[in-house]
DNA sequence: CATGAATGAGTGTTCATTCAT
DNA sequence: CATGAATGAACACTCATTCAT
């Protein structure tokens, strides 16, 4: 994906490239809040950036290499996060519930980055042109295997319910749980974290409908 | 939005004129469906509809109003058939439930073009450029506004939960809806409807954890 | 150039034919005066004549048909009124002076459109698509070498200068003249006729230096 | 106007950027001069300058500017030069004269393109897309205010005539002037520099009366 | 390592013109 | 006679990408 430097680089020469990449990447980040996910182009990132278009060619092999670099980053960062949140956890449920406490932190504390990573952990390929980075999408299909577990573990401890299977309630867990926080990701006054995940929880676990 | 033809058009004139243009907008709608909402063009759009790509402007505006046609004409629908059938029940839950059934089957009977209706109804606009045909969203925002009064009937009579505002619960059960929906517009091998109705609605009505 | 009725049209029908150019060319001019000699297309002609564009293809063979009978109608009115003024006057002198006063009433009554009569008259084809209308300039050339003669007799009648053959006086007086017309044409608060006839007539007969 | 290279270029990018502007305006000029000032278009620049239509773009904002360019050209060269020739002079009337030899020159040796810088002087916008570089309109309006001083300066020695304000000859001696230039430059063989110097002079000063 | 210059392929859109009705 | 519909050819302009310096 990203270029690397060429391998008789020094560890000097090697760090260098690395920052360059990472100002790059935030650049085209800013780029892409501000603009929308379609109308960003090579000027617009190297503007903002402050170099000229070709330098991007010298980190990056074209513009979705570019694009996918920022999805990759906050998705790699997130599931981070998430991980070890879960690994404070023991029974199942609490790990749910501590997924969706750093995803509502994540969310509120990089609004629209989140919207990015939504779209790469969920976006489907809807044409030839559109489709989604292939190593960030995998760490989430890795991520999402490991809930089908923790999800086994609570049905088996009957704190989930056992009337659908753990692949298909872990597929419309992460959904809503997407869902949901992109919507909040919308809203001008959101509430407290507190609040959020009281809320969000409060959907998830219980539904619509009076107990 | 779409031009209309001249005022003292004959009637047959007139008909002539809506079935072309029904023809384009379906023409649009295939190729969207194929390449994606954003790498739309306008000679795509001749081509499959095929015609030359100036024939196009005889009947639309701009791109936009090509595009704006499609999400218009499925929104307004979907929304005729759903009210239809919450018209067909009393309580307000039996009327949620009404919806459910319908947006399950015309997801399927339209799959990709749900998507486009789905991005109409929740898409936000991140950039300047990328906003939302007007009228069409006016039109969720109107059914919307009736699923409230609904939700409010169906507190009231004990059937939904008290502890969130009925414009809360309006809002979280229509972003679930539509995304489960999406979610299920791409499977391969979705279940029969009678099943998908009946997931979705255990997930949305009672949650994930065991009542 | 304008396109006639078939062979065996009735006289009325050709008084109708007649009736519709005179509207499409007025049509056009207004549209001309407006937007300017280049940026005119035949659907603002058609518009603002109330007719589709394909019906100027009834009546004239091509745009360029459109745009040179604007010059044709006025270049006829206007050698009209100057031949029958300088039919009143009996000596050669006279008879410029004739020219000039007609012309600025001409002028002032029609600016918008001497502009595109001196267009004609005056303007050189530059490249190959800009050429005038043949038939208008032919007009102008016939009238060009009446004046000649008269410029003849009034250097024979020792009113005007001896020291430049009648062709170079008339060439200039003309293009002189046109100009300071157009000039005029261009003026926020013109003078009176009459002062304006003084004016130009002073410069022309006089120069600028002190007698 | 004319794009600038970055700021931080060196003196060599500066050089070759500017010649290579030079280049593409000449490139423009002789398409203009060839095809007539309305139906240039970019990609016969391009053509003509051997180069792709994008690369237009890198130096010239739009169309626009690069038509703007030619008049600015032409209208910058041959002010300097009259202005030089009229402050070897010491008297008014002299100044006129030498402006009148300048030009004449000038629009003998850049036949065509005076066609243009006399459009940029003279012209006047017609319609609202039609409008002419400001720029060099201000430098044509800045001359003929000094020249204005000019004739106030010759009329007080009593050599221009006193029955008009210094702006009324101001104004009728440029148009004269500009139009028989004009003329000059489109007949086939021209006279010599100092015959059309004297002929133009003679009507000008003398009109075509006999003195 | 960085970049100014260059460009092919493409974008939305316009327009004079034709023709079946 | 009139016109709605259709279109080929063109236009100004953009963009991701390459490459010599």
């Amino acid at each position: 994906m990203v270029k690397k430097p060429n391998a008789r680089s020094s560890d000097f020469h090697q760090r260098r490239h690395d920052a360059t990449v990472q100002t790059l990447v935030a650049a085209a980040e800013a780029v892409m809040v501000r603009q929308g996910y379609h109308s960003v182009t090579m000027r617009d990132i190297a503007a903002e950036a402050g170099c000229a278009p070709a330098t991007l060619y010298i980190y990056f092999e074209n513009k979705r290499e570019v694009v996918d670099a920022i999805g990759a980053r906050h998705t790699r960062e997130l599931l981070v996060q998430v991980r070890a949140a879960m690994a404070m956890e023991a029974d199942g449920l609490a790990k749910l519930k501590a997924t969706l406490r750093v995803m509502v932190a994540y969310a509120n504390g990089n609004r629209s980055a989140f919207r990015i990573v939504r779209a790469v952990g969920r976006a489907r390929p809807v044409g030839l042109r559109d489709s989604v980075p292939a190593d960030a999408r995998d760490e989430w299909q890795a991520f999402w295997a490991e809930e089908v577990e923790t999800i086994r573990q609570a049905q088996a401890a009957g704190a989930l319910r056992g009337d659908f299977t753990p692949e298909v309630i872990q597929q419309f867990w992460s959904v809503i749980l997407v869902s949901l926080l992109d919507e909040l990701s919308y809203q001008d006054n959101p509430p407290e974290l507190a609040e959020q995940v009281r809320i969000i929880w409060g959907f998830i676990a219980g539904g619509i409908c009076r107990g």
